[in-house]
DNA sequence: CGAATATTGAACTATTCAGTTCATTATCGG
DNA sequence: CCGATAATGAACTGAATAGTTCAATATTCG
């Protein structure tokens, strides 16, 4: 055997994730990634096909490490845990803003399909949370529609992290939209 | 007297919206606004002092364009103009779709402070406006709540305007929410 | 026409950046 | 310690790109 590595996938994946999250995938540069991951191009090369890749795979493993905060699977299900997904949901630490997920469909023009179907996907698996807790409430409106306003509602409140508001301003319009979906 | 220009500042700027809109300001080149604005680099920094600057006046005359369509000011005030605001506000033309203001905020990191503070005013004066239509309908919440649950709607409506999702399924969030709204 | 003025296109510069190559260095098992 | 293997750093390449310059060309007014 020769010498081991020093570095793995996984702790690149994660130390990339808020260098594209922060300037996105076309302003971030290799000299950006190889400073944050400590592995310079030769490692970087070593592990991911090109940029792109690394890209796709930080997007792929933020998403899964989002799924197992278990936001929205909490015993019992209800309208506590769609708060709890809204405030808790979208970061707000300089480098990571809102959600790595939804400020990357600024780029799908010029990201790779994958990226689409990633996104797409976990859209898809979040939303059917969404309806079970709302189902566990059992209100009046058609689950659908309502967990589509708390979708719609979430990638607002994730893209407007990007405005320079007090995060007490962020809890209260959450708190609006929480009464009125409880007044449901 | 001279040859007189055969291009306008204003054309220019109508010809660049698209193309910034489109691929971001990272991801735009000068070739792509040579291009579409028809004025090759010599014009064009004859016009504007660098790229970055014929972002910041296409995003200041992008707002004042919606500004002037008047989506939020038509007599009667009330929930008719919200729908109408947030059903005409996005765009969704393969080059323009969303909102340019709002997929920008994706970019503030790498913009000049002028980008941000424009797109602030042009928000507080949209949230003004939609208050106004609220207090028109007299709903028994506070208007200033529900006018932000109806901006942080739109800025997710807009970014979700790049999934590739029917036209039809937006429709139908936003008659969603207006039915809430309304029995607000 | 001709002087004045402005646009245009093309060539040029300097920089940045993604991606490659390779010689050197470190670490492993035996 | 040795031979095998792998990480590393630095130099390099080629392409893209923002921004500049300028000679050639077009248009105006008198």
């Amino acid at each position: 055997m020769g010498r081991r590595k020093n570095f793995s996938r996984e702790e690149m994946i994660e130390k990339a994730i808020p260098v594209f999250w922060k300037r996105g995938f076309s302003h971030t540069t290799l000299e950006a990634l190889e400073r944050a991951t400590g592995v310079n191009k030769s490692g970087l090369y070593s592990e991911f096909r090109d940029k792109e890749d690394l890209f796709v795979e930080c997007l792929r493993y933020y998403l899964a490490s989002q799924a197992k905060r278990r936001l929205l699977t909490e015993e019992p299900l209800g309208w506590k845990n769609i708060e709890t997904f809204l405030k808790l949901g979208p970061h707000s630490k300089e480098e990571q803003k809102g959600c790595f997920s939804i400020s990357s469909m600024r780029e799908f023009a010029i990201l790779p399909d994958e990226a689409h179907t990633i996104v797409a996907q976990s859209r898809a698996t979040v939303k059917r949370l969404v309806v079970k807790n709302i189902e566990a409430e059992g209100s009046r409106m058609d689950p659908e529609s309502v967990a589509e306003i708390v979708l719609v509602f979430f990638s607002g409140l994730c893209i407007e992290h990007n405005l320079k508001s007090r995060e007490n301003s962020r809890a209260r319009k959450i708190e609006s939209l929480m009464k009125v979906l409880r007044s449901l």
